[in-house]
DNA sequence: AGGGTACCAATGTTT
DNA sequence: TTGGTACCCT
């Protein structure tokens, strides 16, 4: 007898989510290939009922996903999916351990720091702070003023984050991957030497600590059974965006594979860039002996038959492939469509005007997505849409975490949980007028000294010109009101400030107001800083804050964070050559595959219509605002004329306004006429 | 301490 | 004619 909810799986499905369980023993490895739109979340969603079902326990279960966002879905899913099969389910909190890699390596850093030699109120960095301590660092060494100019602090974090995640040594990562930085092999060595002390010494970690840090805890052979030991079934989402790193330790925590599930498509892997490396999930089955089971998912249930016949061909020229060719049921007599416009702000108008058509004719704008290569591309849509009064939401780019006054905040309630973090403490410090790096950077050396940080604060003796704002200051940073009232009085010292460093006060204002809202849905200062610094809000829109939920708006992505969504409308935006592939990264022929991919992936995002503009006219980017640096752009070479067949291609331009009659050809000469009143 | 200036730019996608 | 950074001047 079979259980009625997995009568909605297709057989490949359903042989994925039973494969193994049931019996008496922990399921062998399994690995599942899931194409685009092949319902890959649902299988695993109802593979983790199904455990549950047969009696698994929700806290021995560990899922690791691609963001939280990916994290939250799933679980939700699950308890949908076990209610309807038990009557009453497993609430989506009993799951305690979902996330991604890194939160979850933060989680069980945190649980375990007595034993593995760090302090329990760690911080952790997010880039621009490495960045930042990283300059420091880059300082301390004299090498900001050498002779030839050394690599800037945010490439040198590139280096090191790449040697982590790869685990490639130094000179074969610079050879590889920067080749200008070769010269500077010794010289970086050391800094990172100095880089990886600071963070020690200041109790700090990075987004590569999480990991590396953990990996490093399971190569004791007694940890590694213990941590492993805690779950019975670890199951993986979009495995082929895992580095080498993350590999390790799954590898560590799983020896023999059993329990483990992972689930990804080689055709979809688009991260590269964070040394994610599609060999994980290649060579997944062999690591194992014997070697794990595969199922391939590649029936589509998303897109329309001319859409997936279109992307299948864009893959189908990839230089190596691993996956078949996606099919599907779903008819229609629409191809997807080619756009040519004469320049970007004509695409802009183009989209507007179709995207409201459609919602005229009954497709919400939320059922609707415009999708880019780099958050900047959107720049010309933002500006038509918000002059035509259309809300809409911006995923990728620019974070709310990323201005100042949100990070001035934040940085104060991490010098308060880790007095020792001295980008934290230099930016706090900072804010004090009178206070400078010299004064800075004094006291910070002061609360070094000390065994109790905390209180040492107050023992300082400020500088003179800070000596009126420094009792406050001090106040507001050790009360010990506890959370999330702390949030509260540190904002309040801060508000003042607000008005003396920064034009638009007001606006900033609400900012920080809409943070101490959040933080108080946060049980812990501790937690509020790891969560928001693991996850941060990703969307922007064009008012401040995020849309009431009945509200409708047009999203805005990146390909990158499309990544696992669908929308009846997709439209990408310059489809064209320096766009995709991006005209900056098009040296390998790993780089181009990627950017292949990528646009694969933005091309599977599209359920019923897909739209794709190739602006002839393309501006150059950093430009001014009248300038005209452009270049003569050409259809991407993803997508060949032999290809064409697969599209429906038109032009389009915007209509003359009624009554207007075209400007004669030929032009007056002003200037000339001009200049012969003089000649 | 902090404002002002001269100089240069190794891209962009994100946990 | 962008923006970050290093350094100089007060």
């Amino acid at each position: 007898m079979q259980a009625t909810y997995l009568d909605k799986l297709n057989p490949d499905q359903r042989a994925a989510v039973v494969h193994g369980v049931g019996g008496a023993d922990i399921p062998p490895p399994l690995l599942v290939i899931a194409g685009a739109g092949s319902g890959k979340t649902s299988t695993l969603a109802h593979r983790v009922a199904h455990l549950l079902v047969n009696g698994a326990d929700p806290r021995r279960i560990l899922l690791m996903t691609f963001s939280r966002r990916a994290a939250t879905e799933l679980t939700r899913r699950v308890e949908r999916i076990t209610t309807q099969a038990m009557g009453t389910g497993y609430a989506a909190e009993a799951l305690t351990w979902a996330g991604t890699f890194h939160a979850i390596g933060a989680r069980l850093l945190r649980e375990h720091a007595a034993g593995i030699g760090l302090s329990p109120d760690f911080t952790i960095h997010d880039r621009e702070d490495s960045a930042d301590l990283m300059n420091l660092c880059r300082h301390g060494l004299g090498f900001s003023k050498t002779e030839q100019r050394f690599p800037a602090k945010g490439t040198c974090l590139a280096i090191y984050s790449r040697v982590v995640n790869a685990e490639e040594p130094l000179a074969e990562a610079l050879k590889a991957h920067f080749p200008w930085c070769q010269s500077w092999e010794a010289e970086l060595k050391q800094l990172f030497g100095a880089y990886v002390r600071a963070k020690r010494d200041q109790n700090v970690l990075d987004y590569d600590d999480l990991l590396l840090a953990w990996a490093q805890v399971m190569s004791d052979a007694d940890f590694a059974a213990h941590i492993g030991g805690q779950w019975d079934h670890v199951l993986i989402d979009e495995y082929q965006d895992t580095n080498r790193l993350q590999a390790r330790i799954l590898r560590a925590m799983k020896p023999d594979g059993r329990g483990l599930t992972v689930v990804g498509d080689d055709a979809q892997s688009i991260y590269a860039f964070r040394a994610a490396t599609v060999r994980n999930i290649l060579d997944f089955p062999d690591s194992y002996a014997p070697a794990a089971d595969v199922f391939t998912l590649d029936r589509n249930y998303r897109s329309t038959r001319p859409i997936l016949t279109a992307a299948n061909a864009v893959i189908g020229a990839a230089r190596e492939r691993f996956t078949k060719d996606l099919w599907t049921e779903r008819e229609s007599a629409e191809k997807p469509r080619i756009v040519t416009l004469a320049t970007e702000a004509d695409q802009a108008r183009y989209i507007v005007d179709r995207v409201l058509e459609d919602r005229e004719a009954g497709t919400a704008l939320r059922d609707q997505a415009v999708l880019f290569r780099t958050a900047s591309h959107s720049g010309q849509l933002e500006v038509e849409l918000t002059r035509r009064n259309v809300p809409f939401v911006k995923f990728g780019g620019l974070k709310f975490l990323d201005s100042a006054h949100v990070k001035d905040l934040l940085a104060m309630l991490r010098f308060a949980q880790n007095p020792r973090d001295r980008v934290a403490g230099f930016r706090v410090l900072h804010l004090l007028p009178g206070v400078g790096p010299v004064a800075a950077g004094r006291i910070l050396d002061a609360l070094d000294l000390s065994p109790q940080p905390a209180l040492a604060l107050e023992a300082v003796a400020p500088p003179a010109r800070a000596a009126a704002d420094w009792p406050g200051f001090v106040a507001a940073m050790t009360s010990g009101a506890g959370w999330p009232e702390e949030i509260s009085m540190i904002r309040a010292w801060y508000d003042p400030q607000l008005d003396r460093i920064h034009e638009d006060a007001e606006a900033r204002r609400a900012d920080l107001l809409q943070l101490e809202q959040i933080a108080a849905g946060y049980p812990s200062r501790e937690k509020f800083l790891t969560e928001l610094t693991l996850d941060p809000p990703d969307a922007t829109s064009d008012r401040s804050g995020v849309p009431l939920k009945d509200e409708d708006y047009l999203i805005l992505s990146t390909i990158h964070s499309a990544k696992g969504q669908e929308w009846k409308s997709v439209y990408l935006l310059n489809a064209v050559d320096g766009c995709i592939p991006s005209d900056l990264g098009t040296g390998s022929t790993e780089e181009i595959e990627e950017e292949r991919r990528l646009l694969y992936v933005a091309m599977t995002r599209a359920k019923d219509r897909l739209t794709l503009g190739v602006p002839l006219r393309f501006y150059v980017t950093q430009q001014t605002r009248n300038g005209d640096r452009h270049v003569y752009a050409m259809r991407t070479r993803f997508i060949p004329k032999e290809m064409l067949g697969h599209f429906e291609t038109t032009s389009w331009s915007p209509p003359q306004p009624a009554g207007t009659r075209p400007a004669p050809v030929h032009r007056i000469d002003v200037g000339a006429q001009m200049l012969s009143m003089w000649d």
